[in-house]
RNA sequence: GCGCUCGUAGCUCAGUGGAUAGAGCAACCGCCUUCUAAGCGGUCGGUCGCAGGUUCGAGUCCUGCCGGGCGCGCCA
């Protein structure tokens, strides 16, 4: 019996009581079934009574009486009790919710997934940092957030691609090759360039593949095709080291070269929202709910930043993305009203064709004061030098347990402690206790046994394990939903890691010594298997790893 | 000034309108001759920024105010 049964159950329990006549409402599609927050109200409690009650003229508590009697007849509930107001808490029997071990079992490496999410063809961008420099940790937090995002759309049915958008045209990319030119002629970063460490060593690379680049023509535009190529495949491998990869790296010059800004501005002209003034072509985004309107080409004719947005927009529509996400950092807040607008002109709708999710600004502490970052000064803190302070699994695990909705700070002491005050390591802490227990057993000639009396798994902590595991695939669901990751990290941690820890404690599986295997080792054993499932697709979903030992 | 966003325990953060607001850390007290103590149990800790409103019910929704962050260019 899983959560989902559940919900059928009390939704069946509301039709009989409806075709009965004793209730008089439309029956709802979703009903709401939940863990309560105190273990006495049961394993799980409904608020169906109190919102049918209002349409149905009757008060809750009587409501609650009908529906429960229903219910109460239902396969696998044990009771159900009537409590406060006219919430209804429910217990299962015992074998119900053991079932739930065996469920896993059987799905494997799919326990979790679901199809809340099918038939739609997502394309999410993130990262999309620009060529000028190494990923720094504004980045980073997208790409292990949109990366996990990614995982949970696909897990919940949906085809993801994930892109990223490759700003190699415009006035900053001069200023990049100005500044490797400058660099390799032995001189000091033009003023509005960019410094540090990487740049003479972009330079330096550059002089080494054209030894005599500086005698050349237009030695800049060496500089700029050569070190935007290797700044991008620089970019590429340190996300690939990440464990972020992308099914297509789009280059905005593309868009340029391909006529396709032009098309896109036609195609807006066309709907008659594009107008001239003073010398500059304007797309009339107020009318869509923008604080003013955008220029897309400017008086000296040059495109404007927007009109490759126009055109990229128009481009992933037409490559059949019915959902366009985009995932950007606080910076581009501003962004939003403008991109929705011209969503709104291609005659989209904002919120649905087109999503922006905004991450706020990640600051990571080092004994308690957060480190400074200057692009001028060069101590600009990379996702390498990330990684190498606290290691791949957890600083993915790190910028994906909190909300992007709110500022993030990263205790690089404590991420990097191998303890328990570390939160990837309690968790895959948990994951290597359910392998070594596994292992241990087989070692014993102990092998899992899909038909292990689950009905032995009386013991409250077992309890409390079976229905951990049972949250799994709401959980994945509302996650990818909500685009909210962090919700599956939390998940693992405060409910599966912790059950399995206070599992492990209080019930011991494997004999001892010369102890006789016990009526409890395969049912229990069979947990283990079913929580190590959901722990390693778990940390799955979110790029983390979930070692056999530690 | 306008827009977006955040404000929850000493700290870092959960909590998609439900019951007595949770977890980790920190502090203090316990539990290892036996499957990993990298763990578990307990104590302490809160006017959910403030004030109104909507609701049977508000940390959650609405309005105003206070405080922090970000953004408001024919830059990209």
């Amino acid at each position: 019996m899983t959560p989902a049964d559940l919900k059928d159950a009390v939704r069946a329990a509301v039709i009989a009581v409806v075709n009965n006549g004793d209730l008089a409402v439309a029956v709802p599609e979703d009903v709401v079934v939940e863990r309560p927050k105190v273990k006495d109200h049961g394993d799980y409690a409904t608020n169906i009574a109190l919102v049918l009650a209002k349409p149905a003229g009757k008060n809750p508590r009587e409501v609650a009486q009908l529906v429960a009697a229903r219910l109460e007849q239902a396969e696998g509930i044990d009771s159900v009790e009537i409590a406060g107001p006219g919430f209804l808490n429910i217990r299962l029997s015992g074998d119900a919710l053991g079932q739930v071990a065996r469920q896993v079992l059987a799905s494997g490496a799919a326990y979790g997934t679901n199809d809340r999410a099918a038939g739609q063809n997502i394309n999410l961008e993130f990262v999309s940092a620009n060529p000028t420099g190494p990923i720094h940790i504004g980045g980073v937090r997208w790409a292990a957030m949109g990366d996990a995002l990614a995982r949970l759309l696909q897990a919940s049915g949906a085809k993801v691609s994930r892109e990223y958008y490759f700003n190699d045209h415009g006035a900053q990319i001069d200023r990049f090759a100005r500044s490797l030119l400058a660099a390799a002629q032995g001189q000091p970063a033009p003023e509005d360039g960019y410094g540090g460490a990487y740049i003479a060593e972009i330079a330096q690379r550059v002089t080494e593949q054209v030894p005599d680049v500086l005698s050349q023509q237009d030695p800049q535009e060496v500089f700029r095709e050569r070190g935007v190529a290797l700044m991008f495949e620089e970019i590429k491998a340190s996300l690939h080291d990440f464990g972020v990869d992308f099914d297509v790296y789009f280059h905005e010059n593309a868009l340029h070269e391909s006529g396709a800004v032009e098309r896109a501005i036609e195609r807006l002209r066309g709907l008659g929202h594009m107008y001239e003034q003073d010398g500059a072509l304007w797309l009339r985004t107020t009318e869509f709910g923008d604080d003013k309107d955008r220029v897309v080409i400017k008086s000296d004719g040059d495109p404007a930043y927007i009109s490759g947005d126009l055109a990229y927009y128009l481009d992933k529509r037409e490559r059949g993305f019915d959902r366009v996400v985009i995932m950007l950092g606080a910076d581009h807040t501003g962004y939003v009203g403008r991109m929705m607008a011209m969503c709104a002109a291609f005659g989209d709708t904002p919120g649905v064709n087109l999503e922006i999710l905004i991450g706020q600004l990640v600051n990571l502490l080092r004994d308690g004061e957060p480190l400074k970052m200057s692009k001028r000064a060069g101590t600009v803190i990379t996702l390498e030098d990330l990684v190498e302070a606290i290691g791949v699994d957890a600083a993915r695990y790190a910028l994906v347990r909190s909300s992007a909705d709110s500022q993030l700070d990263i205790d690089l002491d404590l991420w990097a402690r191998k303890t328990s005050d570390n939160p990837v390591f309690y968790v895959q802490y948990a994951a290597t206790r359910a392998a070594s227990v596994l292992r241990n057993a087989a070692d014993l000639g102990l092998t899992v046994d899909d038909d292990a009396d689950l009905t032995l798994l009386t013991h409250p902590r077992e309890n409390d394990l079976l229905l951990a595991l049972a949250e799994f695939p709401s959980v994945v669901a509302t996650a990818a939903e909500l685009r909210e990751p962090h919700r599956v990290a939390r998940y693992l941690e405060e409910k599966v890691a912790k059950s399995a820890q206070r599992f492990w404690d209080d019930c011991q599986v494997l004999p001892k010594g010369d102890e006789p295997v016990a009526d409890t080792t395969a049912p229990r054993l069979l947990l283990w298997k079913a929580t190590r499932t959901v722990l390693e697709n778990g940390l799955g979903l979110l790029g983390v790893t979930a070692p056999e030992r530690m």
